[in-house]
DNA sequence: GGAATGCACAATGTATACAAGATGTATTCA
DNA sequence: TGAATACATCTTGTATACATTGTGCATTCC
């Protein structure tokens, strides 16, 4: 009963943290959150601890839980770490993938291909995010998972615009982006290892982009301010 | 008050686990380890939750903790993963270390040396831990120290024996280990990234075989039973 | 006026009682 | 004898009350 409004909320805490609909270094509210998802503290200070575990929250002494920050600091280490992780991952994919796990991630990309579709940009960053982790899982390496994860987190979060482009270029990206997973799939199919790191490195190189220009967005116009704000 | 023990009992239950006090694989008894820890179970199911994170152990729907298991799966992948974490880190541990953690982990490399003259194999087996730890600390990236983390629970475990050399050759290994934990300090602090790649690699070289070793152990001699085992 | 101290309130942490789920055993019926 | 079921018991999960710790504000003293 309980049972399932304790998975959901972990589930959608854990979904909001990755569409910052919950600001990185926001607070969570113990009280405010038990309310909203009907269960008691104990079982909510529980999912503190695993989100805590998973690198979403950090958790301080009677302070209680913070999403997680992204300083410039860890940005710069996100970008120089990614590649190493990524690449690694995708070949020991290859190696240890199961036919299961390439129906499983072949679903997945359906849904990310429709959601595209859809326009749903929330749910596209989502089901990109559940792609990523499915190789991850395919690779059957418990510790470069643990690393792959943690990144994920933060790409995810970084990469909020990226599934709402404002530009023909911007949607195009999308588009290739998606192509790369399918052959991606294709390639850990057919267990071929330099295949998968190749497209691994052109899927991060046309996401990279991106992902600096969240962290690093255009300045605003030179002019004080826009007319349709000027009597506010 | 029960702020302390709770502290206190996670680093024991992580202490334990690292020395293979508490086996892998084997239950964590929630209401025994309450009596044995003086805290209530609310705190306890914390601290499992914390060390189901931290990849000490899993936690499974309605059945409470296990200590992580340490299957030959697993080792395979440890060994192949180990050398190419190890190395990140300790190149990263270079660029980012800061003066204070060079003077924490002198500190520890002093307790280790003093524990290994004490005999102290268990206290060696943790400190060597902590010093490797330090190390992932200095590298300033988190996505890979929650990798290294795994990987020195695996490490410590299979370490067990090698701080109890049986050999003249083992306690000769031990002694080169320590000698190079001194190199490997000394680089870090000139900043000398090639110099505590290669001592890693020769670190991790010179430990290989004996972890090998713990999981492969030598067979038992041919005869069917020891003379005093006869009567038994 | 400004810093320091103490008090009130809000939050976090813990203990315990109760609920729900799992497990093992005995009994019954074929 | 063997399988199935129902019951008892033990374990795990949740709710809530109480204890402790942090925080902000007002008062006081310099």
């Amino acid at each position: 009963m309980s049972r399932d409004r304790k998975a959901e909320c972990l589930e959608d805490l854990r979904r909001r943290i990755l569409s910052q609909d919950i600001a990185p270094g926001s607070d969570l509210d113990e009280a405010a959150l038990c309310e909203v998802y009907g269960i008691s503290r104990t079982p909510m200070r529980e999912i503190f601890q695993r989100l805590g575990g998973e690198g979403f929250v950090r958790i301080a002494q009677n302070r209680g839980a913070k999403v997680s920050s992204m300083d410039l600091a860890t940005m710069r280490v996100f970008f120089q770490t990614a590649p190493m992780i990524y690449c690694n991952i995708a070949r020991l994919a290859c190696e240890n993938r199961t036919d299961a796990q390439i129906d499983a991630i072949g679903l997945v990309q359906g849904r990310f291909r429709a959601a595209l579709e859809a326009g749903d940009a929330r749910a596209a960053s989502f089901l990109n995010h559940q792609f990523h982790e499915l190789i991850g899982e395919m690779s059957h390496n418990p510790y470069l998972l643990v690393a792959l994860r943690r990144m994920l987190i933060d790409h995810t979060r970084l990469s909020q615009t990226f599934y709402r482009p404002a530009s023909p270029d911007g949607a195009e990206r999308v588009r290739q982006s998606a192509e790369q997973h399918d052959g991606m799939i294709a390639a850990i199919e057919a267990r071929d290892a330099e295949r998968v790191v190749a497209l691994t490195m052109d899927h991060w190189n046309l996401t990279r982009d991106q992902l600096e220009r969240f962290v690093m967005p255009d300045p605003l116009p030179l002019e004080t301010a826009p007319p349709e704000m000027a009597d506010v």
